[in-house]
DNA sequence: AATGCGGGGCT
DNA sequence: AGCCCAGCATT
């Protein structure tokens, strides 16, 4: 391997192994070898930072126990307990891979990197972290962090969310790694991008490798790692309806492949445009019949929520309807009561919204 | 190779 | 306002 920067693999692990004992902070996950309890944090912190990720994790931990815990829950309560964290997907494919080990496996985690990334939800990232933390097996975990790390100390300009990236630097810590201690090394890797080589302003003037690091050496911390620009986000127009009878709200699980998948909401129109006037939201028969029959009330909005690529322009229109009248209603939708309300799984805009105009 | 998928915290 | 975060699945 021709580097940037001189330094044999020996010395490069031991350095940041050392800094690692010095440094590192004292976190749940890193006092257990249980597979299980591995593979629930670290898919907590996929694109999650610790402090984020901890009191989910406790949360889940005392919830499920173990992978039999989760197998056996119902995937609305494993998403009500992921509720906030986002990127709901990796609740659906934890819950789903749980059953999969329990129903294939007896409840038995797969011991190896390859058998771990065959698992749905479990990347190249995650096999590695789970293989080298449970098992010690000797392969590199890459994430965020060590990208950082491994682009600023050995001056790698190569864009971490390109293809080559991802062999290129998994080839770098495979090849720096010890074979007798893969857990420690990756964790401090890992846990050494979060604290000492942070995105912005690195702490250089106290970092062990200082002398040689090229992003120092150059002051190039702010240039490294080079990370292709995102597209801009997408604008959308969500206007809800509310639709209350009895102390109830009509909400529905939302399918199909779009955000949120598997949360609840409310009967959406979604439009081009901003609408202000309930007539631009017409023609639509279900609206139309709520209308007519239930009295509005006032409309809330609108409010911005924002994705990381898209950008929620979302307003509110609430509509009581008399105790007794009895209108269609979506297939699928369904009026629950603020208990059960409160159980269900639900984006955080409709949590907010529901927590400040409706819960008493 | 490119895109979709959340939410929060920081500068 | 933009960037980043212990990434992965799908197309």
């Amino acid at each position: 391997m021709s580097l940037e920067v001189e330094i044999t693999p020996s010395e490069f692990s031991e350095r940041i192994i050392r800094w690692y004992h010095h440094h590192h902070r004292d976190l749940p996950w890193r006092h257990t070898t249980d597979p299980y309890q591995i593979w629930l944090s670290e898919v907590i912190l996929q694109q999650t930072r610790v402090a984020q990720g901890l009191p989910y994790y406790l949360r889940f931990v005392a919830a499920y126990p173990t992978v039999t815990d989760l197998a056996q829950a119902d995937e609305k309560d494993v998403l009500r307990l992921w509720q906030g964290l986002g990127y709901y997907s990796r609740a659906r494919n934890m819950h789903q891979t749980a059953r999969q080990i329990v129903a294939e496996q007896g409840g038995t985690f797969p011991t190896t990197y390859a058998g771990l990334l065959k698992l749905k939800g479990i990347g190249t990232y995650t096999a590695g972290a789970v293989a080298s933390f449970a098992f010690n097996e000797a392969v590199a975990a890459v994430d965020g962090n060590v990208y950082r790390v491994l682009a600023r100390i050995f001056g790698i300009r190569t864009d971490i969310l390109s293809t080559a990236a991802k062999k290129e630097f998994a080839d770098l810590a495979q090849y720096l790694m010890p074979a007798d201690d893969a857990a420690t090394f990756n964790q401090a890797l890992i846990e050494f991008g979060a604290i000492q080589c942070q995105p912005v302003a690195p702490d250089c003037l106290l970092c062990p490798f200082n002398t040689l690091c090229y992003a120092f050496q150059h002051g190039a911390q702010a240039l490294l790692p080079v990370k292709a620009k995102k597209a801009k986000v997408r604008d959308r127009y969500l206007n809800y309806i509310v639709l209350e009878q009895r102390g109830k709200l009509a909400m529905r699980e939302r399918t199909g492949k779009d955000v949120w998948q598997g949360m609840y909401d409310f009967y959406l129109v979604e439009t081009t445009q901003e609408v202000e006037l309930l007539d631009d939201l017409l023609p639509d028969a279900y609206l139309t019949s709520w209308a007519q029959a239930g009295k509005g009330l006032p409309v809330r909005g609108p409010y911005v929520h924002l994705l990381s690529h898209q950008r929620l322009k979302t307003r509110f229109w609430r509509f009581e309807l008399p105790e007794q009248t009895s209108l269609p209603l979506p297939v699928g939708m369904v009026f629950y009561d603020e208990e059960e309300i409160e159980q269900l799984p639900k984006p955080v805009l409709i949590d907010a919204y529901v927590k400040e105009y409706f819960f008493s």
